[in-house]
DNA sequence: GTATTGCATCGACAGACGTAACTGTTATTG
DNA sequence: CAATAACAGTTACGTCTGTCGATGCAATAC
């Protein structure tokens, strides 16, 4: 987990050297920011939160019709969102006769909430 | 803080009515969503939020040069990163002559953090 | 059956993003 | 002084994103 990169005190190095060791990055985290990126991303814009949010404080199942008057979108990009909320692993929906019903998937922030503290 | 939103009982409505009642949102959390949404939005990318990994592991300033062979890619693509991860105020530069130290605004994450808990 | 409702998808558009090559500025070396 | 190194800024370009209006489609109401 931790990376221990060197951190040697800098000079400027004669020419034709290299100013700094090529430390090699461990490739431990790749796949995990990888996997927090996406998941950051999709909460990286506003109605994207705020959905998260208020799917997350009812801590239940939510119809998109009432989630459509709470922002000033139009209801083709609330729709779109939603499917960015749910590509990401952030949000699942089931549908039930006309409503579709979306919901926070649990521990799908854990990891970037982890990382985050 | 809490919306409690009405999740009255679907049922398709009449012909003309209104499918829910257009609850209001309490603009409480804009502002607050507007800001978080930026620093998750500089969070996702990969590389960006590798740096800032980086540089949360070292708890100390860090030279772009000892970043630059971390990632595959050129240096100025690097310094766009940070100035993007400067933009949203995650992290801050100081200059030392020919070097550049960048380092991790303590509690710049706090915000987004304690949401994500 | 037909009409209507809830929601997803499509098509289109402007703007933002990620990347690289080039240029510029500042500082250090010789 | 000249040469070089470290880094930031500019420009350019292809791709992705956020938005809307129009459309499609399944389920319900009449």
């Amino acid at each position: 987990m931790s990376v221990d990169l060197e951190l040697a005190p800098k000079q400027k190095r004669a020419a034709g050297e290299r100013c700094c060791e090529p430390v090699v990055y461990p490739d431990v985290e790749r796949d995990h920011a990888l996997r927090m990126a996406e998941v950051a991303k999709a909460l990286g814009d506003p109605i994207r939160l705020q959905l998260v949010d208020v799917l997350r404080k009812h801590a239940g199942k939510v119809c998109v019709c009432e989630l459509v008057p709470l922002f000033d979108i139009s209801q083709p990009t609330l729709s779109h969102h939603l499917k960015k909320l749910r590509d990401a692993g952030i949000v699942d929906s089931e549908r039930s006769g006309l409503w579709a019903y979306y919901y926070v998937i649990p521990d799908a922030l854990h990891e970037l909430s982890a990382w985050l503290s």
